[in-house]
DNA sequence: TAAAATACCTAGCATAACAAAGCATTGTTA
DNA sequence: TAACAATGCTTTGTTATGCTAGGTATTTTA
C-alpha cells in the first residue's frame, strides 16, 4: 500500500474513533487495523507523533489512567475543538474522494 | 483544500488523463480544473516536477510538437509500463478508499 | 524463565505538493 | 502600437507527514 495516500487522512480516522470514546494509542493502532480490515496498520513510531501533535493542536487530550485489572496507559479523548475540526476535514474528504472519482472515471 | 490529502493520487490522475490520448502540462492542468468542477487548481510548479519524475521512471513520453497554427508545446503519451502502473495504483486507490470509508462509518 | 506481547517514546529520513521565482511567446485591449 | 493578460515550460527551496529504527518498561504466555 502506498503511503502516500494515508497523508492528510490519518488525523480525521483518530478524530473519528475518539469521536465515540476515549482510547490509548496501542488500542486505536489495534482498532485500525480491524476496522479496515488489515489495510491499516500503523506503526508506533507513526501513530505516537501524530497523537502529540493533536493533543498540542488542542483537537484532543490525554490523561494517565489505570483501571483495577489493567495497566497504566495514555488515554486520549477529543475536545470541542476537536469535532469540529472533525467535521470541516470529514466534508473535505468527502469533497476530494469525489473529485478524484471525477478524475479517474474520465474515459 | 487540504494538500495532503492529494498526495499519492496525482500520479494516478495524470497517468488516467493520458490513458486517453496525449497531452501538455498546460492543458492537463486546465483539464483537471474543470473535470474536479474547479476543487482541483494545479499550479504550475506543481505539475510540471510531477511529469518531469513520471517520466524518469518510464511511466510517460515526452515530445515536442507543432500543430499548424498553434505554438509549440510538449505533449506526454503513456508507455506500456505506465499502463501496468495506472491499473495497480488505481486498485490500490480503490481499496484505500474502502478502508478509509470503513473506519469513518465506525460509530 | 525466556520469549512474546503490550504500551509508550523520539531522532532522523524520504517524499511530495507547493510557493515563488524566472523566461519566452501569443493574444487582447486601451 | 504599447501595455497587459494568458499561454507554456522550468527550477530552487520550503514544509508537512508518515516511516525507519532505535530505545525503555511492564505484563502475559509458552
Amino acid at each position: 500500500m502506498n503511503k502516500e495516500l494515508l497523508k492528510g487522512t490519518t488525523d480525521i480516522m483518530i478524530l473519528n474513533l475518539l469521536k465515540k470514546e476515549p482510547m490509548y494509542g496501542y488500542g486505536m493502532i489495534k482498532e485500525f487495523a480491524i476496522l479496515s480490515k488489515g489495510t491499516f496498520k500503523f506503526k508506533e513510531g507513526t501513530l505516537y507523533p501524530i497523537l502529540h501533535n493533536l493533543e498540542k493542536k488542542g483537537l484532543i487530550e490525554s490523561l494517565w489512567k489505570q483501571n483495577p485489572g489493567e495497566r497504566k496507559r495514555k488515554y486520549y479523548q477529543i475536545t470541542k475543538k476537536g469535532i469540529s475540526t472533525l467535521e470541516e476535514r470529514s466534508t473535505e474528504w468527502e469533497i476530494f474522494q469525489q473529485a478524484i472519482n471525477d478524475v479517474l472515471s474520465y474515459e
